[in-house]
RNA sequence: GCCGGGAUGGCGGAACUGGUAGACGCAGGGGACUUAAAAUCCCCCGGUGGUGACACUGUGCCGGUUCGACUCCGGCUCUCGGUACCA
């Protein structure tokens, strides 16, 4: 019996010890070093106060990959940092009455001690923090490089304004239309903002999405959804009285002569300049003012219109057609405005019913057949009353519409994104400040070099008003950078996705105080080979980091050859962690805390329950009994290492040892191929599970089957060690490794001791099991049949019957068809 | 609304490329050990019928393809994530 009890609290410290002074978990940039490097991280978290088990599985997975990389041989890098910046840093700083800084580090000092203690191998030298100028001042360099190439600018866009509190509010501080502070009726503001022009890569980045192989399909269908490419044409249609046009964008062309009125945003200029003298439109246009701006919210709400008493003049009709004012057309996509064909677009049909307006069907079906008296019509087919236009099929009335248009003048053939360009702009303290200085004379003037960092006060204290950064005198006034007269700072902060966005190619070069990045560092590392972190982060981070790494290509910043286009070679996307069936939350009061469950059962029983308990990418149903089953399962294997070295009185039996030895094999077979697809630590772990659950059932009675049981018990440590690493590295210890557990060589499967002579072939008749044969695995099909037809309990199935036709799967199964003789 | 997932026993899940559905674990039932309890160990465990061998049935719903479907195709339902200022 082993003398000693498995207690994993002080196991783990002495082992977590041991790790960090060997320094096994730094990445080495060592010149003598021949590893092939892999580069494993997991999205780093927010600093929020404490670790949540979303963090604990997230880092738990990305461990594992990194531990398992390393025992088969890589040079890993496995950094962690915080994404320091945000909202909830301002709220809680409001709430406590001390400035978002002393939260956010107290935050991370207590967060790094969590993470610590589960045993992850983080390589902390390489630790960053968003919020410090070491990191944002190559993000205000980055930018003003942006504002040279002429990548970002400024332009007026629309935020959600509570009037009490004189402030912006994010979305997130809008419910049902009010300030979540005053309950105040939130409305629509435009503010000048800057912007980054994502859309001048949005090509790149959906062509690229092919390259993706790593990258789940649904992510990579979410992002090309969301990028949005569509051809179709841009139209002008000249407003009556006026010199002005109205310009749309259309993916039907083909319906153009079905336009029956016209729609734009209420922020339009024409809907505008139309209501300076009507007071009911006026009223119309504020009262689409005070709905947010999510986009969920527009989808769903009630459509509604009014006509502005303007007409637009059809590009080839000539005919008059109104243009109403629509609360579901928006202004910041494509030109705020719309042509409405009702017979053919579902949303116009709708709309042009409830206001009586015109429905002119346009096409039809091949039959001729199609109606539109009770829904539209939105296939494509075959144009009517579209005068020359007649009897064109939509695909040739696309382009000979479109190809009218653009010789007399009225429009073209063009592509647009739904992609946006990014609004980078916020109107908050705790961020990154715009490295800009607005001068009376000069206009606005990026901050030069040698003046960067644009270092953020930290000691101001928000107050749910407007940024304290406006007020800080010692902030904002400043000189120009160009005439030298006084000036004022920017106090706008940048978007955190901003700092997100990089920070997985800073850790290649954490520490270097002269560039963004340093070049060779980069190059040796990048890009991430496995990515990790949840699957909310699909299109908005994923999009603006694979964007973000395009512009530090293009800046010079690293040889686009050498490392790619690509930030993250494979992703992986977790799923949450749910209690009693949803999300953990605060809020919701259904949390569990980690640390309570590492001092109760230690770091690898809460690590192995996260990785066995679901498959990584799914959600994961938190269980107290689950926690003890893997509890459990640690000490069956701890007490199992006294098999070790024991031969028992009795009869000893060479089949029984030789089947022993081959469930060895399968099983290092099974966990590495869990291992290698995907990631699939749920299935090795029950594959774990079965090895030990056989090396138990065995008894050893001679050396052979001793020898058999040593071999399978180090096998299963060598195998836990990426899992449960203090655990492995304390049996290894025990066996007498050779190297501690965590950096011993992966167990190699030895193709031999799988050899099977017979196996079971299941025997179906009409696709349902009937009975089993024993034969040799490699069986003919004729004498598998004879077998079959010799077995009593499958021939009763096959009397009075005649055999049209048997399939034979090699090593599975054996089925008979047959039908009534 | 739009875009994208998911649905398998009482529960979490497994099932290779279309080839024995329910591995592994949890809960539950029975037993061993114990004065007793805990811990541990052994057996059973989708449903219906049957003492049993066994039979029928069964992977959200409806339909299809196939010798054979959890897996592929068409149509739904419910649910979760994202929806551009939460990160």
């Amino acid at each position: 019996m082993s003398d000693t009890l498995y207690s994993p609290q002080s196991i783990e410290i002495k082992w977590q010890k041991l790790w960090d002074e060997s320094g096994i978990d730094v990445a080495s940039e060592g010149e003598g070093d021949n590893r092939e490097t892999y580069y494993c991280l997991e999205m780093f978290p927010y600093p929020s106060g404490n670790l949540h088990m979303g963090h604990v599985r997230n880092y738990c997975l990305g461990d594992a990959v990194a531990r398992y990389k390393r025992m088969r041989g890589f040079n890993v890098l496995h950094p962690i940092g915080w994404d320091a910046f945000g909202l909830p840093a301002e709220n809680a700083a409001i709430k406590h009455g001390r400035p978002p800084a002393e939260w956010t580090y107290a935050n991370i000092e207590q967060m790094s001690a969590q993470l610590k203690r589960l045993g992850l191998s983080y390589d902390w030298n390489r630790e960053i923090a968003t919020c410090k100028p070491e990191y944002y001042r190559w993000e205000q360099w980055m930018f003003t490089k942006l504002m040279e190439k002429g990548l970002a600018y400024r332009k007026e866009a629309e935020v959600n304004w509570c009037d009490p509190c004189h402030t912006v509010l994010a979305n997130e501080q809008v419910e049902d239309g009010v300030c979540w502070r005053c309950d105040t009726p939130v409305h629509k503001k435009n503010l000048a903002q800057w912007f980054i022009k994502i859309t001048d890569y949005a090509d790149e980045l959906l062509n690229d999405l092919d390259k993706l192989s790593g990258w789940p399909d649904k992510v990579v269908g979410m992002q090309r959804n969301w990028i949005g490419k569509s051809s179709g044409a841009e139209v002008s249609f000249q407003v009556e009285g006026s010199d002005k046009t109205l310009d749309i964008f259309t993916t039907r062309p083909d319906t153009l002569m079905g336009v029956t009125y016209m729609a734009v945003a209420a922020g339009h200029p024409l809907a505008i300049k139309a209501a300076e003298n009507n007071a009911e439109l006026a009223a119309f246009l504020e009262e689409c003012s005070v709905i947010s701006t999510k986009e969920a919210d527009v989808a769903t709400m009630e459509k509604k219109g009014m006509a502005l008493g303007v007409n637009a003049i059809h590009p080839i009709t000539g005919e008059a057609v109104p243009v109403w004012v629509a609360n579901f057309v928006l202004m910041s996509y494509g030109t705020g405005a719309v042509m409405s064909v009702p017979a053919h677009d579902e949303r116009d049909y709708d709309f042009a019913k409830k206001y009586g307006l015109d429905i002119k069907q346009v096409i039809t079906n091949a039959t001729g057949d199609a109606d539109v008296s009770e829904a539209a019509f939105t296939d494509a087919g075959v144009l009517i009353h579209s005068g020359e236009f007649d009897g064109l099929k939509s695909n040739k009335a696309k382009k000979a519409i479109t190809y009218w248009l653009n010789t007399n003048n009225k429009g073209e053939e063009r592509t647009q994104f739904r992609l946006r360009d990014w609004l980078v702009s916020r109107q908050r303290y705790w961020g990154t400040p715009i490295p800009v200085i607005h001068c009376e004379n000069c206009g606005t003037v990026a901050v030069p070099e040698q003046d960067l960092p644009v270092v953020l006060p930290e000691h101001l204290q928000p107050t749910g008003g407007a940024s304290p950064l406006a007020d800080c005198e010692a902030f904002v006034n400043t000189s120009c950078p160009q005439c030298g007269k006084a000036a004022k700072r920017e106090t706008d902060t940048f978007d955190t996705f901003m700092e997100s966005s990089w920070y997985m190619n800073r850790y290649t070069s954490a520490n270097c105080d002269t560039a963004m990045l340093d070049a060779n560092s980069m190059e040796k590392w990048a890009p991430v080979d496995q990515y990790i972190g949840g699957v909310e982060h699909a299109v908005l981070h994923l999009l603006y980091a694979r964007f973000y790494h395009r512009l530090m290509r293009d800046v010079g910043l690293f040889d686009g050859e050498k490392v790619g286009s690509e930030p993250f070679k494979n992703l992986l996307t977790q799923g949450m962690v749910l209690l009693d069936g949803t999300k953990m939350s605060k809020s919701k009061g259904n949390t569990v805390d980690p640390v309570t469950i590492i001092e109760k059962y230690g770091a690898d029983t809460a690590r192995l329950f996260t990785l066995f308990a679901a498959p990584p990418e799914r959600d994961l149903e938190w269980s107290d009994k689950g926690v003890e089953g893997a509890s459990r399962f640690l000490n069956r294997v701890w007490v199992l290492l006294d098999k070790v070295g024991q031969v028992n009185p009795g009869q000893a039996d060479a089949k029984t040892t030789k089947t022993l030895r081959r469930t060895i094999h399968t099983h290092i077979q099974r966990v590495t191929h869990a291992f290698e697809q995907g990631f699939a630590f749920n299935v090795a772990i029950a594959a774990m599970m079965e090895l030990s659950n056989a090396l138990n059932a065995f008894d050893a009675h001679d050396d052979e089957g001793k020898a058999v049981v040593e071999e399978g018990v180090r096998a299963l440590v060598t195998m836990l060690a990426p899992l449960v690493p203090h655990f492995a590295c304390e049996c290894g210890e025990r066996l007498g490794f050779a190297t501690v557990a965590v950096m011993a060589a992966w167990p190699e499967v030895d193709e031999s001791a799988l050899v099977q002579d017979e196996i079971n072939l299941v025997v179906q008749i009409q696709g349902k099991k009937r009975g089993e044969i024993v034969v040799s695995p490699d069986v003919s099909q004729d004498d598998a049949l004879a077998a079959a037809q010799a077995d009593e309990g499958i021939t009763k199935w096959l009397e009075g019957n005649q055999i049209v036709k048997v399939i034979l799967v090699k090593g599975r199964l054996l089925n008979i068809v047959v039908k009534p003789a």
